[in-house]
RNA sequence: GACCCGUUGGUCAAGCGGUUAAGACACUGCCCUUUCACGGCAGUAACAUGGGUUCGAGUCCCAUACGGGUCACCA
């Protein structure tokens, strides 16, 4: 293995955007191409016309790009090994196709999908894995003919099944599960490796491309595991080495502890989503490798490079991975305190203009007023969209104070502190968070009030609200005018 | 149903025959503090069950239970 090359290879299939346990695949691949010095590959697996979405192989790349991932050889900046999607390597597969035929490896099947569906329906009620019984059982090669010469004669184009070895046993070291292994008798009958229309399926593509491609070795999701005993029979057929596999536990829902299904709505499945909402890239690709691998040490925020240095396959999870919400939701919040202000400032003004409470191509001010709200709400933020969220009181006008709040308030030194502040406040000179502070601290000289009794008053009668952000800040941001309006408002509602 | 695979605290997860069974998230308490958040400190809490093997088992073997994956002319 040592002198052999290292290529592996991401093989999506542009049906859809990219999902987070493909993201997953993706990375883990990545990090072992990087870590070995060996090459990343994207290959777009759509030989399945039918479910391929227009934009799905750029939606794949893109979010991949955004993910911070890059890559040595793609249908974009093909290598040698071209071309890089498989609907257009036919020309490759046809010949191959023949050649298993000719040797008797392969052979036309005329069986119907009806027919083959009701075959299936009745070894499910008999309680057998459904699998193709071959079709030509016991028959001579006379009887076999006229088979075939009715099936023509009724129109049926026939399709491609390998003929799969009997009784005997595929087993291969996986590079998480250790070995496993399958009896041939066991996989569902020979099993087709081209359709009607000629192309090839998957299990016969993938075998094809990946020893084409020389590609050494495959991560991929435990789904796989049923198709790589079928593979093994091909790369066999041609005499060919396989590649070392690799089944990666998959990622579950947290609530219902089954494999992430699209239409699990508890947890935003999509990049593109994450991306949306203002998550960081570097964040999610944390939180991504996060899951089903570990660390040898006891951090648990790193860097990309980081994970590069130290990825180790071996230390892939054999059992699965639940999706944890708030974990992400830390993870990120961790990589958006340390991120730089303007990288935040930009994200999160996106938000506040998509939410439309900021108007777009906001001035100078605007955005100059934009940053300091960010920098307040940093600390907490997991994510840029909860930017609107938390920063509510900023948009929204409100009239009365009310429960708590109002209680808090419900006593006779708040309207002192009220009074004497509002009146301080009309008088400042330059409205910033220092000399409201300033003021704030002149409250208490002239009123002797301090404390709860006096930041309390204030902040309820400007907010609204019992809880928020540090006071002079939350001041500034408001305004002169509003706060003003607001003390008066809850003056006369106390009074 | 058959075939593969898995099972350490609420969640993720170290551990690879001898440990006081790490750490992180979450939770609870305390501190910081005008409040919230951040941060700091502390705490609750786990080896699915039953048999072996062994001087000794979370670690090895076998059952059982539970969970998951796969059984297409999809990938």
């Amino acid at each position: 293995m040592a002198n052999k090359k290292i290529r592996v290879r991401y093989a999506p299939s542009p049906t859809g955007h990219l999902h987070i346990g493909n993201a997953r695949t993706a990375i883990f691949n990545y990090l072992f191409a990087r870590k070995n010095k060996g090459k990343f590959i994207i290959r777009i697996e759509d030989t399945d016309t039918k479910r391929n979405v227009g934009d799905g192989e750029t939606s794949q790349l893109d979010n991949l790009k955004w993910l911070g991932l890059d890559w040595d050889e793609s249908p974009e900046n093909p290598g040698d090994f071209g071309p890089y999607r498989q609907s257009e390597r036919n020309h490759i597969y046809k010949p191959l196709i023949q050649q298993l035929i000719d040797e008797g490896k392969a052979y036309e099947s005329y069986m119907s999908e009806d027919e083959l569906e009701a075959q299936r329906e009745e070894q499910r009620a008999r309680g057998v894995m459904p699998h193709y019984e071959y079709e030509f059982a016991g028959m001579t090669e006379d009887e076999k003919q006229a088979k075939i010469d009715e099936a023509k004669a009724a129109g049926i184009k026939p399709v491609i099944r390998f003929a799969v070895p009997k009784n005997k046993e595929y087993k291969w070291d996986d590079m998480v599960k250790g070995e496993v292994s399958f009896q041939s008798n066991t996989i569902g009958g020979d099993f087709v490796i081209a359709k009607v229309d000629g192309t090839p399926t998957y299990n016969f593509a993938v075998v094809v491309d990946d020893h084409m491609m020389e590609i050494s070795h495959v991560f991929r999701g435990d789904d796989h595991v049923a198709n790589t005993p079928k593979q093994m029979m091909i790369y066999e057929a041609f005499g060919w080495d396989h590649p070392k596999f690799g089944h990666m536990s998959l990622i579950t829902s947290a609530d219902s502890g089954k494999k992430l299904s699209k239409r699990d709505e508890s947890i935003i499945q999509f990049i593109e989503q994450y991306r949306d909402l203002g998550y960081l890239p570097d964040a999610m690709f944390n939180f991504i490798t996060l899951l089903g691998w570990s660390p040898v040490g006891e951090d648990e925020i790193y860097s990309k490079k980081e994970f590069i240095k130290m990825y180790d396959e071996n230390r892939l999870s054999k059992s699965p991975a639940a999706f944890d919400n708030k974990k992400l939701e830390w993870i990120n919040n961790q990589y958006v305190k340390s991120s730089d202000e303007d990288i935040v400032m930009d994200l999160a003004l996106r938000q506040l203009v998509k939410a439309g409470n900021i108007q777009s191509n906001p001035d100078a001010l605007t955005v100059e007023w934009c940053r300091k709200l960010i920098n307040v709400y940093k600390q907490q933020m997991s994510y840029m969209a909860q930017i609107n969220e938390m920063a509510s009181v900023f948009f929204e006008d409100f009239d009365q104070v009310s429960g708590e709040a109002l209680e808090e308030i419900s006593n006779d030194t708040a309207p002192v502190v009220l009074k004497e502040f509002s009146e301080l406040v009309k008088n400042i000179e330059v409205f910033d968070t220092v000399e409201i502070l300033k003021t704030i601290k002149t409250v208490q000289k002239n009123t002797k009030i301090k404390g709860r009794q006096l930041w309390m008053p204030i902040r309820i009668a400007v907010t609204h609200e019992m809880h928020g952000p540090e006071l002079p800040e939350t001041i500034e941001l408001i305004g002169r005018d509003k706060a003003l309006k607001h003390i008066e408002q809850t003056l006369n509602q106390i009074k």
